[in-house]
DNA sequence: GATGAATGAGGGTTCATTCAT
DNA sequence: GATGAATGAACCCTCATTCAT
């Protein structure tokens, strides 16, 4: 059965199964000879559109930024009242964080490799502009209506938000097992998607 | 010169220079024999004490969360006014991870592993009885004096004060080149300090 | 722009950075793709032409060889007297070598992997019937006149004028390290042309 | 059948493995696992005594000329009379290339390398110290006699002794082709050695 | 004639681990 | 307790070559 020429579809599965085997295992554990097994592709191929391991995991990780990027945009936060618009972005990023494990076990090996490929790309760094303009913005509406609190900067909002979700959902083998609580159970995940809520918009108060 | 027949220093070496390796390669990418030679050890020693990599891997681990949970301790949080108390705590939590970088990778491996290390662990768990009890204290307290919100639970909050301060600091490479600004920056990490204090305490706040 | 159809370049282009490859790095550490991109040419194509990489290799060693005994041919040696004729055979064959280390590198490829190239090539042998017979010409010419001694092989003799430049220049990078002497040197390269040239006569000398 | 511990012997079988697979394939062609096949040694030892490949092929190129060099050395030329001591390197040298064909394949791989290992090498310039000093002896002392002519430098002496044998030898297959004669039977091989006595002691004639 | 995509065998090297002393 | 030597599986990557168009 050799694999039919079509080489996007090539390209692409490897891409997936790049994104799938250094999600579980990271960069380091992660093995050629796997990710080349499950696109069905041949090692070569890899290589091939890829140059190497390495180039490979960049893709897989500019893919997925780009990923995370468009679906925020279709947030259309602009659009919305300041306090929904946070409280949509704070749940967005704690629903896209839980239905997208992958991706933080990939930012975890990028900066378990101090940046190294994220550093080389040029695509990754365009995807961003956007989100501080915007996070800017809506944060000026909220204190335009009297609602925050001012000198809020809108890249350590980001970060606070992601964090709130990112930390319990990354960590959640060590903490489930140091607190003796299943922190994914669907009642643990609920209680805790209102708990980020509620802490955002709170610490935002005027 | 061999070395000296001083067991509980070269145990101690050992341990001392896995967690350097497993914070910098993270498990899959450390190496016994960097290990070995960073103790300035025999290869055959690590396995005569640890038994194999996982294992010394655990004793790492084992041997940093007490550290953390020791120092805590001493903060003597039981003592002091509930603001104070939080943000004591809130602070430490920051200075920690900045000042002990490896922890925070140690934990993405084990994460990375689904904690497959740390479940086996009788000590970890023993270690973390304290602090929920504690911090549950702090919390009451507070709210009796009607300076805190109600129905706050003290996993979840230590978690959102960890995690403030995870995020940011464990993810700082990927952080800064996609945010363009250098987090670790003497000035950033005291912006980001002040930040995170804030959000917790005001988010506690009725 | 593809490669313009024009099979004769497209052929010539391939064997010119073909013989550059095989000079460079041997048979065995030839790459097809340098080759293939050296010659701006489809990979295909240079299997379409030469079969396969040894094929390849042959033919390359052919139109060394050719170039060499063609420009031997233009010395016009038997119009010469016997002393001028070897002289000038001698400082030409050492130019030859100075000016073509492609040529002395094929040969070693060649070599080293017993002769299996040459000795499927009929082209190659008939090259080389006229120069044992001009050389024994002059040979015998010298002898006629008293100037040569006598017995003298002219096999003999032309290894021993090509063994004079070969093993210096082929042989330069080691030779210039154990003798600490940069053998390729302008200078150096007068001394030993003139060096060559006293040798050859001198041993031909009654 | 494991490998007995005897670290000196090992280390010397996956030399003398390594200068044979060398000496017939060259360094790009010479394949590791066949070097530990032929040493009966792990693949591993070859990287714990000699770091990697290249190491390997330094190691084989550094014995092998503290073999010819020793050899030489036993000649005692500084003892003998100035024609004696010619004629006795002149044979040496030639019986050397003769019976270990593998220097000359090393060498040539050396310098298709462009002498990298060499250049690398302590060892091999302190080994030929010895040589030259000792051939200017030779040719002060028969320039003395009135035996030699004036000024002829003893490197291009050696180069041009080596060269007779080396060219012959080193290009027997194709020389053989070439020429249409086997080059390597017995009578012409003798018929060679006398040659090589004949030019090299004429060419020094005053 | 010419092309980009695909192949599978095998390249050098490194790994965690164990043996014999 | 401690050591240097040894192991074999598996790692990432590259090779010459061929297929489908």
């Amino acid at each position: 059965m050799k694999n039919g020429r079509d080489p996007a579809r090539t390209r692409s599965k490897i891409l997936e199964a790049a994104t799938c085997e250094f999600a579980r295992y990271g960069l380091g554990g992660a093995r050629v000879d796997r990710i080349a097994a499950r696109a069905r592709a041949n090692k070569r191929m890899l290589y091939y559109y890829f140059g190497d391991k390495e180039g490979l995991f960049l893709a897989a990780l500019e893919d997925r930024y780009a990923h995370i990027r468009n679906a925020e945009r279709s947030l259309e936060l602009e659009h919305l009242d300041a306090r929904v618009a946070v409280r949509r972005l704070v749940e967005f990023t704690w629903n896209y964080f839980l239905d997208h494990p992958e991706f933080m076990t990939l930012l975890n090996s990028e900066n378990l490799h101090k940046g190294r490929h994220v550093r080389r790309s040029r695509r990754v760094p365009e995807m961003h502009s956007h989100l501080v303009g915007l996070l800017r913005d809506v944060l000026r509406r909220g204190e335009a209506q009297g609602l925050f609190r001012k000198g809020v900067d809108p890249v350590q909002l980001y970060i606070s938000i992601a964090g709130e979700g990112y930390f319990y959902l990354s960590n959640r083998y060590t903490l489930s097992r140091i607190f003796d609580r299943d922190l994914m159970a669907p009642r643990a995940l609920a209680l805790r998607a209102r708990h980020i809520a509620d802490m955002i918009l709170n610490a935002l108060r005027r």
